[in-house]
DNA sequence: AGTTAAAATGACAACGCTGTCAATATTCTA
DNA sequence: TAGAATATTGACAGCGTTGTCATTTTAACT
């Protein structure tokens, strides 16, 4: 039932370091010994033991995913793409939620990184952007990717994924300015996230270019939940929406979602009276009603990405062949929430 | 930096099988030699190895979550209940998602348990309700529980974990009779889960109890899924609502949240003209317009109970003090959707 | 062909822990 | 309080792989 690396030599007639060089694709290992190898693999249908790979070797064959985030349609598309990843590569994965709030968190990541000898880690947003924990991380000497907001322009490009919500605010926005809005609103998500920052920025730019003025009292300081979006809605258009607000992003789907319940609640008709776009096109921006006007953020093929960039960094240069592209920009997906201005 | 049971073992005086035991809570270890350990295993901040562990013992410290299911945050609940127990007994965690329709699930099952030998496994639905699974697990020799759909009455206790779908559709279904609804149309989920026909006999139980003629043109074979319920929405109010349809229940929230789309598309007033309610109390159950009436099913604790109760298949009679409960019924939750018949 | 350099392979210990079983310490019995 | 019964501890091998380094084979030269 069981099958080891040694049954696989004998029946090879190889030693099991042959073996081992072959199922983990290592150089100086001649062709035709190679095929005779991998000839017993497949009539033994050996499966190498994992522990036994992570206890033996300099590098384990795990790799962990650190989040800290509420959007379940994020986190279950990250760990798909990562999944897809090391399913194709023979690693594993172990999922670590965590709040970086939480102050026992340190500690928490010491331990699990102590206990399962990680090959590397992926971070995602918003934990990505702690200085305290990749330093926490550097110290350890742990490989890790992280996916972030922002514009490829820094020159830490092996390390990090860039989602540029930027360029992808600034679309949404002009799409919403030839539709002839001048006065947007913006209900904002968590500052402490730098997407946050980056949609405001890409926002802003949109309205300088089109020469439109940017009223402070346009802005929402709110968070990234339905909530927010909610009650985000209620103060932009409060007054009988004296600010005369004909669109308002959300700053993400949720929150739009938010905004669209408050205005439903409101009486106001979408698109007509008022446009609402979000970010990240999550399947519920398809449930809304109307459905939401969004920028498609291809989660799964980042993480797939990230978990990439992170084998190739762990074990050199292997699989260098599929370029690693670091730096996505969401496309703006037109529904039905959004309009000319009337 | 790394802290082996070795460097315990020494500054605790004792041998390296004691500090073994204790961090494994075996019996047979004295109370003053057990603090002994203990201490120094704080003092060096030590941390078993997963790997070794795994490695050397009969049992291994990983357990699996093995699902097939579209919603994101059914699977994150799933994950975040399994996932804390985990945390808290020192296991590993590794998620499998699989579609059981792939003809080479079987195959990549296998590998799986193969390379981690896994201590156990947690199937949810509709995983969990296929023989050709636990006949594969029972063949492997592998301990597993089920999340299933379903009455306690079977005599797998130890094996399962229930929700009772039937209670929950009755008291829903009681819920729109009460209000004066007789003409409830009812959008079925897919017809290979569980929980579609658990839900659709207490649908009808209920109409029983209340000497509601059923018709079976209330009955929409759907699936579950937003588009569904938009689809059998559609399909219910066809011909100007010839029906007299005054509610519907949809198959879970996401097919609930379809027919509240699909009755905006038809300029339906929700509840004045038609109540819709939901099952499973998901989070965008809460952000519809109007909210959704449905069933809360807490399926954090139910991951959690279903792991407590695979750790203790795996290890014997260790944790028995906590009782685990293998049966939930979900509890019905009303809003704004659901309203009487006018 | 005879060297020499380079490539391919193998022997064996080690990774950090637990299972087995033998050894010792403690408690109980009469 | 001796002797048996039991509770507690320890020595050591082994889990299935990979790293190190020695050895053998092949290729590349004079």
């Amino acid at each position: 039932m069981k099958v080891t690396i040694n049954d696989v030599a004998k029946l090879a007639g190889v030693s099991m370091k042959t073996v081992s060089r072959v199922i983990n694709k290592e150089p100086s290992v001649r062709k035709k010994t190679f095929d005779i190898v991998m000839d017993a693999v497949k009539e033994l249908n050996y499966q190498p033991n994992l522990a036994a790979r992570n206890l033996a070797g300099t590098s384990s064959f795990t790799v962990g995913l650190v989040y800290d985030n509420p959007n379940a349609y994020y986190v279950i598309d990250m760990q798909n793409g990562v999944l897809s990843r090391c399913k194709e590569e023979g690693y594993e994965l172990v999922i670590h939620p965590c709040s970086y709030t939480d102050s026992q968190m340190e500690e928490e990541f010491i331990t699990m990184i102590k206990r399962s000898r990680l090959a590397g880690l992926v971070l995602t947003p918003p934990l990505s952007e702690h200085s305290k924990i990749t330093n926490l991380l550097d110290e350890l000497k742990i490989h890790y990717v992280r996916v972030l907001s922002g514009r490829p322009t820094d020159d830490d490009q092996d390390t990090c994924i860039y989602v540029n919500d930027y360029k992808a605010a600034y679309e949404i926005t002009t799409h919403l300015l030839k539709h002839g809005h001048t006065n947007i609103g913006f209900i904002c998500g968590d500052k402490e996230h730098k997407s946050t920052s980056e949609r405001l920025e890409g926002y802003k730019a949109a309205l300088v270019d089109f020469d439109t003025p940017l009223n402070a009292a346009f802005l929402y300081d709110g968070k990234y939940s339905f909530e927010s979006g909610v009650e985000g809605a209620k103060a932009l258009l409060k007054d009988n929406n004296e600010l005369a607000i004909t669109a308002i992003l959300g700053g993400n789907d949720e929150v739009a979602a938010g905004a669209l319940f408050a205005s439903r609640l409101m009486g106001i008709q979408i698109p007509e009276q008022l446009s609402i776009t979000g970010f990240e096109d999550s399947p519920f921006s398809r449930q809304t009603w109307p459905k939401l006007t969004t920028a498609h953020q291809a989660n799964d093929v980042i993480s797939q990405h990230a978990a990439r960039l992170l084998f190739t960094k762990t074990r050199g240069a292997r699989n260098q062949d599929k370029e690693i592209i670091t730096s996505f920009t969401p496309s703006i997906v037109i529904r039905e929430s959004s309009g000319p201005k009337q």
